[in-house]
DNA sequence: GTAATGTAGGGAAAAGCCCGGG
DNA sequence: ACCCGGGCTTTTCCCTACATTA
């Protein structure tokens, strides 16, 4: 047990990234090997008193020769495997078969409650505790439990907050390297999904997933009251406040509740007096989009008074008194 | 004013993959 | 050969913010 913790000496995989290739010689490994071949490999002591097998690198001892031969991989980077795809190396040959399957799409690990396939074994029983409810990893600080370790971890940076991922372009910070690499994206733009139908871009696998629905009008939420259906929960969500009367949002100054938050918004601007939307023509301002609208026909209609003196027209009557024009005080008389 | 639509983005659960002990 | 678990990455799902519209 005590010798564990020893393998941290020279062993650093050398170049294990992208060296392999120059076995130009598509994989024809011979594998047959793992075992039972006897000469060479000055590496393996045998103390025969004790059965054991000991790593001269690290002092493990193994009870097989076997597996003290798999040990010396991880000190020697050795990876006799290649995948006959696409050249990947590995140090065992389980682990190409493991590999070829994300070739194949092979999937020979089933759930028995919904049939979904895994292409491993530890996929299908990690799935397996979504159906199960087991959690078996809980988080010492809050008790919350995950299913995976690797979650759990993730989880408890929510407590330290750590953020060990930050944006080279905003500098906003992440505690997951995934989610920083989907946030980069809306900084270069890129939007590798494509709409097959329209060929609007998105720029997130999902997001396409939900656009397509405005194509086939999919709406998978159905209302269990009035049988309305649509395109996202979230929608139904909000739709149900309907029946609930549920109006989450309140107005700080009249009380007034609603039951959307940007209804809420466009109400405030009643009390604030903000008009956010001008005229281009009259640069008269308007609180709300629709009265400028409405608005923008009076120009757009036939503008029915004129100047006597000059013939330019106009919408309204206080706007001809008020124009510069040569006979400017010749209309004031009359 | 209400209620529905569509896009964008963050957080995290689930799935995928590699590695090594036994 | 097989099973198992750890560590890590990638994908997918859920939710909300926001703008827009009928
Ligand atoms: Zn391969
Ligand atoms: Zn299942
Ligand atoms: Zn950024
Ligand atoms: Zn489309
Ligand atoms: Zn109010």
């Amino acid at each position: 047990d005590g010798v564990q913790r020893s393998q941290a000496d020279g062993l650093i995989a050398p170049l294990s990234d992208s060296d392999d290739m120059s076995h130009a010689t598509h994989g024809d490994d011979h594998d047959g090997d793992d075992d039972d071949d006897e000469e060479s490999e000055g590496d393996l002591i045998c103390h025969t008193e004790n059965k054991h097998w000991q790593c001269s690198q690290c002092g493990k001892s193994y009870a097989y020769k076997s597996r003290l031969k798999q040990h010396m991989r991880t000190h020697t980077g050795e990876k006799p495997f290649s995948c006959s795809v696409c050249g990947k190396r590995f140090s065992r040959k389980g682990q190409v078969m493991s590999h070829t399957r994300t070739h194949t799409g092979e999937k020979p690990f089933t759930c028995s409650v919904c049939g979904q396939s895994f292409s491993q074994r530890v996929s299908l029983i990690s799935h397996t505790r979504t159906h199960t409810g087991e959690k078996p990893f809980s988080c010492s600080v809050c008790g919350q439990s995950f299913s995976q370790r690797g979650n759990l971890i993730s989880h408890t940076r929510t407590h330290t907050g750590v953020k060990p991922f930050s944006c080279s372009v905003c500098g906003q910070r992440f505690s997951l390297k995934g989610n920083l690499m989907s946030h980069i994206r809306t900084h270069t733009g890129e939007k590798p999904f494509s709409c097959s139908i329209c060929g609007q871009r998105f720029f997130r696998k999902t997001h396409l997933k939900i656009h397509t629905r405005t194509h086939t009008g999919e709406r998978p939420f159905t209302c269990s009251v009035c049988g309305q259906s649509f395109s996202l929960s979230t929608k139904l969500k909000i739709h149900k406040r309907i029946h609930t009367g549920e109006k989450p949002f309140a107005c700080s100054v009249c009380s007034q509740r609603f039951s959307q938050k940007t209804n809420l918004k466009i109400h405030t601007r009643t009390h604030t007096g903000e008009k956010p939307f001008a005229c281009s023509v009259c640069s008269q301002r308007f609180s709300h989009k629709i009265s400028l609208k409405i608005h923008t026909r009076t120009h757009a209609a036939e503008e029915p008074f004129a100047c006597s003196v000059c013939g330019q027209r106009f919408s309204q009557k206080e706007k001809v008194k008020r124009h510069k024009c040569a006979g400017e005080e010749r209309y004031n008389q009359a």
